[in-house]
Parts: structure tokens; sequence; C-alpha cells
RNA sequence: GCCGCCUUCGUCUAACGGUUAGGACACCAGGUUCUCAUCCUGGCAAUAGGGGUUCGAUUCCCCUAGGUGGUACCA
């Protein structure tokens, strides 16, 4: 059997968009679920909207994002685009005298002409139609046009583009894997430009002529090139080549329906990993928008991915992209996470939140209090607050009582239930008194709920009305970790500090 | 306008033509708990509409509606 070749192919015209991690995702599971190769070309073949940086930043966040590819380009140690396996270049931009090569060759057998209309007759031409409510097409000017006229034209140094001689009669019919048997009238298809009169070849020919040369066995792609896949089959067709299979996917969308777009809140994986969402997640999340494994599983590595994934499960319908979801998958995987790596992810956050500062790679400093503390510490911090978060991004907010200085909140918060102001007083009196004794290095969340336990038990008191107030003297929060947790974290001068401090306050 | 594609809870999705139309997220309630979160239990909620075919349609066919993609010397 032939080898399973897949291909992503982006061009390069700046960041990297949900969808197309998706359809990443899908050909990298569909080539590895195979045993076949998953290969990254570049289509630059539009001058006028390639971003620079682009290229470098696409083959990092694949690199990042664990989707590893065997053939393509790369990036070297200082970011510089390099080749990737022995088949390349495989930009585009740089393949110019191939496509030329195959497009005189279609010439040559009259499945393509010159044509040297200029973009005003044709402007005006696509009017003409539309006011009378026709499809915009081709009308077919040079279609016809003699070898002597031709040549004659070229000698001029006309401007041309090269255009694709579709048939008048017939059809183009295919079977997608995904969306079955789809037919197309051959007088619907448009004379297709595939050579540019910059020279540079169209997405179609480039396309085609590339899958063809890199052994490409499934081309899976979104659901836009649906419509434009009979041109690609004459193409393959006029070249007597084998075809490969198809495979489109359904759309992301807007919360209104409409295709993805950045205008109604984030697309690029960028600003999704920028916000904390691990790369784990958001890859278990976009496997679920259009496919599902036949089993009421949701959560897979990427390794239980390429086992389970056959095109056999994806659907036809568009999926709107809606990240309440990815919160509770991001969850997950974040409690999955050792707290080692966990810390590690959350430090720059914690900087960015100005909570602390860096000193070296394993010091830092509290910034209220100039404190030195070590990596040790913060994933001690870290810890509190593993089970409780969705993103990353949220752990400068919800550890920030830790590292201030002072707590700001109302006095009425350290009321529990219907206790008076001075039970609070007098409980967190007792507490104080108790911990105050408490040795230093048994300042331990287990050691402590015994201790405060026993204390509750003793004075005939209910827990809440102890721990309670105790948990907000700490925090100054509604919620939060439990009170020993965090006193543990604080150390008991802290924790002494606090505790006065709610007292002078009732 | 023309051509194509799509349509099951709010969202992501299951269901050889025969199921009380299943699961997950979100939401709500209860349990665990000092709080939040986690965890466990339960609840709410859907086959776009109309015709066929059939003993029986979510499932097959047709129509309508809606959505969406394409209609470029963009990909």
């Amino acid at each position: 059997m032939k080898k399973i070749r897949t291909r992503f192919a982006p061009s390069p015209t700046g960041y990297l968009h949900v969808g197309s991690l998706r359809t990443a995702l899908y050909c990298y599971l569909f080539a590895k679920h195979n045993e076949g190769d998953f290969v990254l070309r570049i289509e630059d073949t539009d001058k006028a909207r390639y971003v620079e940086g682009s290229i470098e930043n696409l083959v990092k966040i694949l690199d990042f994002m664990g989707l590893e590819y065997n053939e393509g380009v790369s990036a070297d140690n200082d970011g510089k685009i390099v080749q990737k396996g022995n088949f390349g270049p495989y930009m585009q931009s740089e393949r110019l005298e191939i496509y030329k090569k195959y497009v005189d060759e279609l010439i040559e057998n009259d499945y393509a002409y010159y044509c040297f209309c200029s973009q005003e007759r044709l402007g005006k031409m696509r009017k003409n139609q539309q006011v009378q409510k026709l499809a915009p097409m081709y009308d077919g000017k040079c279609r016809g046009l003699n070898k002597d006229e031709v040549q004659k034209l070229l000698n001029e140094k006309t401007p041309y583009v090269v255009r694709l001689k579709v048939p008048k009669e017939g059809f183009v019919e295919f079977k997608d894997l995904v969306y079955g048997k789809i037919r197309i009238e051959n007088k619907t298809i448009d004379d297709q430009v595939i050579i540019k009169s910059d020279g540079f070849p169209t997405y179609h020919l480039a396309n085609v002529v590339d899958d063809y040369l890199m052994e490409i066995s499934h081309v899976i792609r979104g659901e836009e090139w649906l419509p434009s896949t009979p041109k690609h089959i004459l193409l393959y067709k006029a070249f007597g080549w084998d075809m490969p299979e198809f495979a489109h996917l359904p759309l992301l969308l807007n919360p209104d329906k409409s295709k993805l777009s950045k205008r109604q809140g984030d697309v690029a994986v960028e600003d999704f990993l920028l916000q904390g969402y691990l790369p784990e997640a958001l890859l278990n999340f976009v496997l679920l928008l259009g496919w599902n494994p036949k089993t009421e599983e949701e959560i897979f590595s990427l390794k239980e991915m390429i086992q389970r994934f056959e095109l056999l499960g994806v659907n036809k319908a568009g999926s709107i992209f809606n990240t309440e979801k990815l919160d509770w998958i991001n969850g997950i995987y974040i409690r999955k996470m050792n707290l080692d790596e966990l810390t590690k992810l959350c430090v720059p956050f914690l900087i960015e939140a100005k909570l602390i500062k860096e000193v070296s790679s394993i010091k830092y400093q509290v910034s209220s209090t100039d404190e030195e503390i070590d990596f040790e510490y913060l994933k001690k911090v870290i810890a509190l607050e593993q089970e409780r978060m969705k993103k990353i991004s949220e752990i400068g907010e919800s550890v920030k009582f830790i590292f201030s200085d002072k707590l700001d909140y109302e006095k009425e918060l350290l009321i529990w239930k219907k206790m008076t102001i001075e039970d609070a007083k007098n409980n967190l009196q007792l507490v104080f008194e108790e911990l105050k004794n408490i040795d230093e290095n048994n300042f331990q969340s287990e050691k402590l709920l015994e201790i405060l336990n026993d204390l509750v038990e003793k004075n005939s008191l209910k827990r809440g009305e102890v721990f309670w107030p105790l948990r907000v003297a700490l925090t100054g929060l509604k919620g939060s970790p439990g009170p020993f947790e965090v006193a543990e974290v604080l150390g008991k001068e802290k924790v002494l500090k606090r505790i006065e401090f709610a007292i002078e306050k009732l």
C-alpha cells in the first residue's frame, strides 16, 4: 500500500489561527495513526500578503504544541528558517521554476492558455455580468487565441496570466472522505488563473503540483476549499496524475455562526497560550470540535489521539468555538500537571502581576516586602491554587493575598453566619494564644488542623466559628484555600501578625 | 445573483430505520466542607418547518426556511 503522507500548508500571513491548528492536528493525527509522514509546506505565493516573521512564529508554535513534522521548514537555534528533511525547499516562492515547467506542459497540451486581458477589462466584464444577474466568470476572450497571435503579444511584452481551460460541458465528481459524493458542473467553474502576471502561481496550481511532487496521499484542509476542489481535479487529470484522497473539514465558527474571526475574540493560538491555556488542553479541546471518538471519553493525550483518530469520526457541520469547555479541559490538565512544571509556568505571571521579582533563576523577591523567597516556596504557593485554577493567567490575582503586606477587606467578612463581633474577636484571640505557643517547625497544616480541632472541642464551639474568621484573617477573601494550608505557607510570624490585625479591626 | 455544503439540548456531540433521543461543558439543586474549588449524586434542556417512502423515521427522498462557504492575478 502507498505510504500515507499528509501536509499542513499554511500561508505566512500572520498568526496561527486556531482553525488552522485543528487542521494541522487532524493532518498530524491521521498521518501518525497510519504510520505515515506529516509535512509542513509554506504557501507563500502571495507576495502582497506576506508578513515578516510569520514563518518563524509558525514553526515555533507548532513545535511548542508538539505537532512534530517529518519534512518542510524548521528553525535553527537562532530562530532562522532552515530546511527540514530532504525533500525541500518547501517554500513555494522558491519553487517557481518547477511550476513554470509544469504550466508550459499544460499550455502545450491545450489544458491552459495565455490571457492578456487587462484588470480593467475584467472588472468591467464582471460588473456587466452582475448587472445581468449572471455568475461572474471569465468570458473566454483569450481562450481561442491562435499560436501566432499569442506569440505576437508575448513578443510585445504584453502582461499576461495563464488560465486553466475548463471544459464547457460535463461535470466533475469526486468522493470527499468527510462530505461524501460531490458533483459540480463544469460550466459553473471559471477559467481560473493559475499563473499570475508576476510569474507566481496561484494556490490552485502550486498546491496541486506540490501535493503531487511531495507524494501527498491525503489532502486534509478546511471546508472553504471544497468548492475549488474540482479545479484541482481538472489539473490532476490534465497532468495525467493519480489523485490524492480529499478530506475537507468543517469550519470553526463565531458565536453568531459566522466563520471564526478575530473581530469577535481571540483566534490566534498564541493568544490562548499567552492567556495561560496549556498546549495539551488546547489540542484536546480543538480535537473535539468536529470529531468524536465514538466513545464517551473526552480527555486524550497526544499519544491517545494518534491511536484513536480516524477521519470517519469527523462531522460535517461547523462548530462554534466556545471556550467554556476549554476552561474545563484546561483545569483538568492543570490538576494533572506536576507541581514543578506548573510553578515554572506560573512564575512569569507572578512577575507580570508585580507580586514578585526575579533575582536569579531560583531566587525571587516579594515586591511588597523585599523578602527573599526561593522556587520551593513558590511551589507551595502554587499548590494552594492548583485545584481551582482554570487558566494560568489567573494565578496573579488568586495568590495576591499571600504576597500582600497588608490585607484589605471589610471587617464584616470575619463574621461567620450569625456570630457576633465579640464571638469572632474572642475566637481569633483563642487561636492567637494557641498558635503563639506552637514551634515554628510544627507549623504544618495537618498539625494545625489537629490543634485547632481540639481547641474547638475544648471550648464547645462550632468549627465554622473558629475556622472562618481565621481563614478570612489570613486571606481577606470570601473564597480561598483552607486556613491551615495557607497558614503553613505564610509561616508563624505572618499568621500571628494577620490575626492580630484582624482582632484590631473588629 | 449563481454554485456548493450544512441543520439533534444554550454549546461540543452520540444514536445498523425500532432508544424513556445518550454523554460532556455551562447552569441549577443536594452531599462532602469554615469558604471557594475539587469530588460524588440529581435536575433542566434538543431532532428547523412541511410533505412523502415505511408497520415504524433523528436516521432515506423531496420542498421550504435558516445558516455558511465559494464565486479574485488571496490563500
